[in-house]
DNA sequence: TTCTTATGTAAAACATGTTTTACATTTGGG
DNA sequence: CCCAAATGTAAAACATGTTTTACATAAGAA
């Protein structure tokens, strides 16, 4: 997942503690968000969205990581419950 | 955060297996998202709108969980890093 | 150069999301 | 009633997201 959370950011000229705060998250969350280390909760992500007037969509582009299909080979013809 | 998941898999005569298997995820992920008993991650989230040709703000809708404001008293004042 | 702010990183602990296995309950059709 | 499919639930294990503490580095201002 892609996001334009730091171009977003940088727009406002907002530090990333700035960011942080204002989400109520640690730096390292943002720090984390806007280099790409994980995608955040959903909750969050409309915390983002929100603060920045923007949808979701808008933000977040799924880039052929977990939005993606997972690698199934070799998991099927046993799939009981 | 609320969600229209089993609504949108019911109008298309969908069980649950179903949609999970469209999802790929398990039924069990299907079922506790349907009851609310957690959030669905960002990417899982995308995946579900796209099945559904709808926004995600469409589908999801934050209902005064984590998206609302944390009580924050008394964690101030005292924020260095 | 020194001080300060901003940013990158790391490890541990903890919280949340997901799968697997397994079983119970409900529902509708025969 | 009986049977099958659908749904609800639970515990353990594992994956991912978040916080806290702590430190390193870069860059700019004084």
């Amino acid at each position: 997942m892609k996001n334009r959370i730091q171009e977003l950011r940088r727009d406002r000229d907002w530090s990333q503690a700035d960011l942080a705060a204002l989400l109520k998250v640690s730096r390292q969350t943002v720090n984390a968000l806007e280099r790409g280390r994980y995608d955040p909760s959903l909750p969050l992500a409309f915390s983002i969205a929100r603060l920045f007037s923007l949808s979701i969509e808008e933000i977040f582009q799924p880039d052929g990581g977990k939005t993606r299909d997972k690698d199934l080979r070799g998991q099927f013809g046993n799939c009981r419950d």
